[in-house]
DNA sequence: CCTCCAGTGTGAAGCAGTTCACATCGGTCT
DNA sequence: AGACCGATGTGAACTGCTTCACACTGGAGG
């Protein structure tokens, strides 16, 4: 895997987990519950552009975001791939196979440098089924990722270029709704095009197009959304006529 | 809904429920539990177009079918649609709404005349926290979910024409593989189309080509795949060249 | 500070798939 | 048996996006 995995065997560490008590998906879970949990956790810092999974392989361990981003891909044979999500600091990943014990259905891989706690799923497994709450916890889950995954099939048949651009932007601003005002997405042209399924190049000029109406401002490596109205209304439109 | 709905309430129905017992989700389930789901079934039958359920509803109920087929699908503003899945006898669908209280991400509706069975969320919910066993089979049952849906997007973002109905193809077989040899699909050109994204048209001369070439053969409503192998092939080469 | 290089910006040419316009075919209903 | 309609088959024109080939630019790191 990587050749910095630092803190193999350090099962607990409450400031960093904190990180992970505060996101949604455990932060009305019981305390006892959590705390065990996070005693089978490991350490691990990743360099931007690590593999941590790679599709087919066996999927023995569940992973949480600590900081940075990682991105969950497939790839073709030609080289070209499709991002399916980004995960972010405080989420979590790769839990379908742990649930299912399928092969994984997609590639991870470090977006930035990373730190991650990862959890055995001969560990984790027993304790779910020990846990109804947390069972539910992960049905939960399950059902996000299936509304966020049908949103994106969706979009690719229905919509063309403006209509799935104007989705994917709302998309990521909903994940990223930090601040009210500051609707800053972190990602590159590049990334979102892999998202949206299309080139770098369509996407850029669109973007451009958009910017020069003051819909969206283009930074290095970001884009902010400055009238998130005007891009519903697209998206809701399927993107048909560009106004 | 529909005008037709026989039968509003008829509890319990050992004969058609049989059908849901064979399947894969019920199969090991404990007898008991599964007699005390029964309880809570409501039958229906429905004409062929009927709307079951739409995007955007309330989630109030889960949805089994006994016989026929159920097309879930998206639309957008100018009348295009896309089709997530079709849904066959010993099937359930709209268990993510149930479950996690959210509307309805789909439109569902009677691809064939069908019979159901219909369980409200009120009952059905409080019975999967109290039997930790369903809730894994559920569990089981989204991960199954989002694998088809991710190899979905994969395919509609990495491939084209080729490559797409081929992966296309091969998925509906793995769901229909009931006879060795009888690789028959039951669906029409026009649904293959809202499957992959493309127009009835190009899904049709690509087909005939195939025809051409004995790997598949077509029917009236029906697409017979002869050469598996080489659909597979073209389908993880991403279609690239279509040989 | 200067050198990279990943990220961005932009035009011209090509083509995969759409759109539109039909003809035919098969099953079902009366 | 005829009428009807959903499903299939097919060509010609059109177009949205890709492909390719560049130039630029800002920030990180020696």
């Amino acid at each position: 895997m990587s050749q910095d995995n630092k803190g193999e065997a350090r099962p607990f560490s409450s400031s960093k987990l904190s990180v992970l008590r505060k996101h949604p998906y455990f932060c009305d879970l019981d305390p006892e519950a959590f705390e065990q949990l996070c005693r089978y956790a490991k350490h691990s810092t990743l360099k931007r552009g690590t593999t941590i999974v790679s599709k087919g392989d066996p999927g023995n361990s569940l992973i949480a975001v600590i900081s940075g981003t990682v991105k969950i891909s497939v790839s073709s044979a030609d080289g070209r791939s499709a991002i399916l999500n980004l995960i972010g600091p405080g989420e979590i990943f790769g839990e379908m196979s742990v649930l299912d014990g399928q092969p994984r259905s997609a590639d991870a891989t470090a977006n930035t440098n990373c730190e991650i706690f990862v959890i055995d799923r001969r560990e984790f497994l027993p304790f779910v089924r020990s846990q109804p709450a947390l069972a539910m916890k992960f049905i939960e889950l399950l059902c996000a990722r299936l509304r966020w995954t049908s949103d994106q099939v969706e979009q690719v048949i229905l919509q063309n270029l403006p209509g799935r651009l104007a989705s994917a932007l709302l998309r990521l601003t909903e994940k990223h709704k930090q601040e009210p005002k500051g609707r800053t997405i972190a990602v590159t042209q590049q990334e979102i095009s892999e998202m949206v399924g299309m080139t770098r190049e369509s996407i850029n000029k669109q973007l451009r197009a958009w910017a020069a109406r003051d819909w969206v401002r283009l930074e290095h490596g970001a884009i902010v959304v400055l009238d998130v109205d005007a891009l519903r209304e697209l998206a809701e439109a399927g993107g048909g006529e560009d106004a």
